[in-house]
DNA sequence: CAGTATCCTACGTGATACTG
DNA sequence: CAGTATCACGTAGGATACTG
């Protein structure tokens, strides 16, 4: 009767939905992935309501994915990503380029990730072997391990 | 007042969601991932009523992510990826070694991905450099392209 | 500015009964 | 087996007013 929570399975996949399957968050942590750190910001941005986004950030800081802090000057807190929430940018990635490959906006490209340092665009994420050669989907399988059922 | 939808917004990562963004779509692909295929199969795994299954399957199907066809037998019907949806296998890899690095089960890993002709495990999701360097978050930036607003 | 506190409602979900 | 139909429910989400 009540909602299947995510938290029992015994699965990788979904315990990362535990942390990041609700409809806000993704969206959430992109802006702050962005550079957004501030409340009124992120409300502002998303068209979020109030309660929702402190809902969510409180959530974010309980899963260790977002930190809290004043900023330099004091005057404001600020939101800024743990290094467990630096990880997600891999899966932030891949959702965005299948989002512009698959739903493009007519106009082209929405959005470009770049290497801060060279400047040149990154490669698009996919799965590669050990040894660094892409791989596609039916190159690849998937055997339990010790943590499985 | 009503639920905020994700089509409208102009933004890759919000596009996915609006494909992939439901609570049990991304378990229903992992299942079919793993090769679950009939319908009987994926709702007695997962759990899932029946009702909120056929929906979810059905709107793949309209997302081009799924297809339905008769097993060669005849007997019964089963659901394929399509080439978008093979597409999708970097998101959930990315989620799935987020979850096993950050949510581990003390067992041990839960599942490893090995490439299928060499059995040797394929890479950790990762950003990567133009000329296939690992990149870290830090070093990523994102740039306004033609689609932008 | 950065939230809480309330209240309301729509929607996603879940259970079950039924059908070709 | 593979669904559809119906109904009942909880909760996530939304709007707004208020507070330190």
């Amino acid at each position: 009767m009540k909602y299947t929570s995510y938290k029992p399975m015994n699965c990788s996949l979904a315990q990362t939905l535990a942390v990041i399957g609700d409809r806000w968050t993704l969206l959430i942590l992109r802006d702050i992935f962005f550079g957004q750190k501030r409340f009124a910001q992120l409300q502002r941005n998303l068209g979020i309501a109030k309660n929702i986004l402190a809902a969510r950030l409180k959530q974010l800081m309980e899963e260790g994915i977002v930190e809290k802090r004043e900023s330099e000057s004091g005057a404001h807190a600020e939101y800024v990503l743990t290094p467990a929430g630096l990880e997600l940018q891999p899966v932030l990635l891949a959702m965005t380029h299948w989002g512009d490959k698959h739903r493009p906006n007519p106009k082209g490209e929405r959005v470009t990730f770049i290497e801060r340092e060279t400047g040149k665009p990154i490669r698009r994420m996919g799965v590669v072997s050990e040894d660094g050669r892409p791989l596609r989907a039916r190159e690849v399988r998937a055997i339990p391990g010790p943590g499985a059922d």
